[in-house]
DNA sequence: ACCTCCATTTCGGGA
DNA sequence: TCCCGAAGTGGAGGT
């Protein structure tokens, strides 16, 4: 059975279903011709093999021999599976060409891309497994609870930051960093607002700060506040050190998002 | 031939193979099977499916119908891959409880975890593919050119920043941030070395005037260095309105790794 | 557990 | 193309 492949041919034109071939243990050979062939079919290639990955590009790496998965997508991406671990231990974004070799007549995957010039070399030593299959993904990925939402619940509902803010501007390029929010306050004060959808970060005070020491040499009396959920001891103090301001956004709180009445679930498709 | 597993076992304990099965087109009861047995077993499954995803968590998600490749590691990853894309479209990190269930006689793979609390829920539709794999790996990787290898070059060869630099310290953590390194300069001014292994942002600026704002309270004539390969003029202008510095290494741009009698070379493994 | 920072970060948007 | 900042960022290391 080596070798052999079992193909399933979509069953209808009204639900097509994924053309695929499997190669259950497959000889050298057979492994080439599914990875150059689904390749120049742009399908989505998985080999389930025990290899050894080399990388040189912006750092340089090497993993020795163990069982990982390879997925090779027909936009270039490559991806090396350890089994364990959310993140791949060795990869190639988009763009990336997938050529392949045999090295002491093993097969061998290259991806290579240019900006940043990268290699990733993945020699197989034994496939378990090897898959193509035609799959087609057109749906759009509807998110919701991201800052832009958030950003689209302080525009609607601004005096959730503070009684008589009036918005002015939604997010200003700067030379200096780009502002999400551009107000007045009750008292016609300008305010400056830096909106983050999780716990409040120094990174984040400096980036409020970066841009107020600026336009403040211009604007003394500007207000610079930074909306989140929370915020550490830490950065209030650095906060008040760089005479900036906080104001805790419960609502947006992990595990809350799902809050009804408002507008922060709206989905906001691609 | 459906739901009829092919089954590869170990041929050998010298050079074992990943024992595997691969299900072609299978009823709802042979996904659900496998993909509990095959946790329980602590396989790495894979399912090649025209599937459904919602998610809900820290934010919201619905994925409609397409076909994508869903990953499940037996340390409780979840990854559910587009045709397109470097990164998983939904996805539940290490120590996710992966269980099942039907809907509408449809399998539904659920991958939920506790702080935050999350649920990734992938409803079937049609699995073209289902397999399950012993896969074992414990190689560690090896990888040069990271930070830590520039810090190391830094502390070795101080005179590339700076003839006359003494180094004193590496990795101080204070209040305010962390400083990659610590040195005195011929003259005997304080200068503190902050390095970046890529083009440096605003960010990293940030980084480095937020500690140097503090430090100078006490140092007034302290020195605050950007080492980096490269650096945006918007950097340099943030820089010097800062007072900061900017040391270009061009030894570490990208596509230069692999230098040769230099230590950057030298693999740091895990 | 919290906080900070690196990452071969990737990805998307704007100039 | 470069530049900048978000991400359901993940992951490591220190306190």
């Amino acid at each position: 059975m080596n070798g052999e492949p079992h193909v399933e041919a979509a069953r209808s034109s009204i639900q097509p279903v994924m053309r695929s071939e499997v190669f259950h243990d497959p000889a050298t050979d057979v492994v080439l011709d599914v990875i150059s062939s689904g390749v120049a079919a742009a399908d989505v290639i998985t080999i389930h093999a025990t290899c050894e990955v080399e990388y040189e590009g912006r750092a340089a790496g090497y993993l020795g021999l163990g069982d990982r998965i390879i997925l090779c997508k027909p936009d270039g991406t490559l991806l090396v599976h350890r089994p364990t671990g959310n993140d791949p231990v060795n990869w190639q974004p988009p763009g990336t060409t997938i050529t392949t070799e045999t090295e002491d007549g093993n097969p061998v995957v290259i991806g290579r891309r240019a900006n940043p010039d990268e290699v990733v070399r993945v020699v197989l030593h034994t496939v378990a497994l090897c898959t193509r299959v035609d799959a087609d993904d057109t749906a759009p990925l509807e998110l919701s609870g991201t800052e832009a939402d958030m950003h689209q619940y302080i525009l609607e509902h601004p005096d959730e930051i503070e009684p008589g803010l009036r918005v002015l501007e939604h997010e200003r390029d700067t030379p200096y960093g780009s502002i999400d929010v551009y107000a007045n306050d009750s008292e016609g004060r300008p305010v400056v607002i830096e909106v983050k959808r999780r716990q409040a970060t120094l990174t984040h005070v400096d980036q409020l700060n970066r841009y107020m020491t600026q336009y403040r040499t211009s604007n003394p009396n500007a207000r610079g506040i930074l909306v989140a959920p929370a915020a550490s001891e830490g950065v209030k103090r650095a906060l008040e050190e760089a005479e900036l301001e906080f104001v805790g956004l419960s609502e947006f709180a992990a595990q809350n998002t799902n809050v009804s009445s408002t507008t922060i679930n709206d989905f906001t498709p691609d």
